[in-house]
DNA sequence: CATGAATGAGAGTTCATTCAT
DNA sequence: GATGAATGAACTCTCATTCAT
């Protein structure tokens, strides 16, 4: 495969991601992404052989993509408070955009591919950032911001908390509110007070 | 419709509930169901129109059979803090049997059901065990046995961490020791002292 | 399946028939018998999986009538030599109707479909064919109609030269005068004296 | 066409005899050619239209070494009897290798392409071979090894009884013994007694 | 009410064939 | 000459849904 086709297959990919981010991903058939992509029905499968493989190779560069941006905010001088707040906004943001996510579609394809492959993408993102947000707080008790017993428990806890309302957000609905109160809860649990938002 | 009838539909979302239980939501046909039931294809149109009816069907099913549950548990002379624990230990019980369970069924299903429906099942489920939660932390705070200071909040954050358990143990997989973790760390959260488990 | 379904299922093998010996075994798709039948695509794959299974129902129904066609020649008070000539002269006919013959889509199917299910028809059509010829040539020897050392190697050689016409008409074709210089020769390995045909 | 295009189409039809023979004639695709061949889907092309012109030259490059083989044999100074045999033997065993025999695909290729080519190749191998046959018997008979009143009619006899074993083989199957049987039957019919095999 | 045969739309997949490079 | 990406036609197969009985 030439550099040409590596093009053409990143082109696929990124236009299969509107496609799962619209429908999930059961729902997608390879026709939706032929017909999205404006390529032959052979075409396609030149690349993949079916909706699957399109979607790992969409979530491969998703996580890649997330990587950098979370060391991007790292990079700057800021405290460890300020860094998980952000963090915790951005999850909020992307919490309650129920379209335009991966996320129906990524727990979709989960649900009917089995454990060998499963940890790893997810679990791995999972993981590393429960793993960030623990040295995170780590770091924030060291230089007094925070107050924490237990920094392990109390990021997987976030991690949990997080997850929950992420596929809360899917499925019951949830307002910005509900989220908002959930930080709350989180930092005031870190010994955080709440001054305004 | 008949007596027969009633017995007959009866028949047919029992029969449904299993099917969903085995293959989730969506992989789900009619043709499955007719299958199941061993009725004609036919025959199960006159009882519903397709699987989304059959589901919402077994929903609520399934939510009158739960609050039976949950009251049988709570008449008994038990304190706020053994009920609690049974509560806790029957979700642990339910998050890591993978199969047998109509969680990823009911994801899929609100996946692709929109809100006007969605309230008033899964919502309401939600809703009234996080109120449940509350009553029974504010009852334990009252006796003595727990210390909290947000009755609210931490009732909800504990349903969205058992939200996220649920969730993460269909897609990235859990063990029964994660579980144990997030328990104690919610009960440590009550001022409730670990001895065993 | 009720009554009117064997009626159905009879009336696509008899068609399908007609579909392969026109085109042979395995230029025939699905569609071909679809569109003779002139039932719906679906409808088709009720009675049958693929074009294999109604090949096998095909050569059956072949089978069946063969035997009866035979049994019918047979009741009269014919000679041994005239049921013998009779039935090279049948079997002249066939070979020559280089269409209308499912002799090639019979040998292509054969050449896909493995051991275990081949003996079941063409070679009990075979070996039956070959004892029944083996028998009139017994009895033809007792009415001093033939004469003849090894009945049973005649037999079997009859039925080889048989064959290999039969593979001859349908690849390097064969003319009418050839195949008579076979049965000629046939004969007169059983002591008949030719005098016109 | 240099020298080099030569090579290649040697190189071509070498590559995809061996295909033929593993899957028959019309299983075979272009693609399969290209594939065993590691040649661009393209580059095929330029040399050939379709499988047909493809197996054709394998035919002709067949047909060539055929004749040297036999003439090979009979170079040496044996008598009649002796090559009969060891033609007879080599029938054999070709008969019974069920694959790596370009026979099916022969057969598969003859049946849908008709007759103006077919006299070329096959029929032409069949005649020369049943000549071969009847000039070996006339000397035979001379040198008085055989016995035979119709030369022409027995290695005609021959042949076809040959042809159908070799489709009986690929097709009802046939054990050896039924081979060495048929063999004995048309020695016995020269009038050759039989020793042992 | 109940049946199950029938329909037809639509998804998946494979290849012969072309053509710009 | 040679490459291999791209196209589109053709096939297989499965179901939701209808309807005569």
């Amino acid at each position: 495969m030439g550099e040409k086709s590596v093009q053409k297959k990143k082109y696929i990919v990124e236009t299969a991601r509107k496609v799962f981010m619209e429908k999930g991903f059961k729902k997608v058939t390879m026709k939706d992404i032929v017909e999205a992509c404006e390529i032959s029905r052979g075409g396609l499968y030149l690349y993949f052989e079916n909706t699957s493989q399109i979607f790992l190779e969409v979530l491969r560069l998703e996580s890649q993509e997330a990587d950098d941006v979370f060391s991007d905010s790292i990079k700057e001088d800021a405290t460890a408070a300020d860094i998980l707040l952000l963090f915790l906004a951005e999850q909020k943001k992307e919490l309650l955009r129920k379209k335009d996510t991966l996320t129906q579609a990524t727990y979709e394809f989960y649900f009917e591919n089995e454990l060998p492959k499963r940890e790893n993408i997810l679990k791995k993102q999972f993981d590393s950032a429960a793993k960030i947000i623990e040295k995170l707080i780590e770091i924030g008790v060291e230089n007094g911001e925070f107050y924490c017993e237990d920094c392990k428990g109390t990021a997987r806890n976030i991690m949990f908390v997080l997850e929950g309302l992420k596929i809360s957000a899917q499925t019951i609905g949830i307002t910005p509110e509900a989220v908002d109160r959930e930080i709350l809860y989180i930092l005031r649990g870190l010994g955080v007070e709440d001054e305004e938002n």
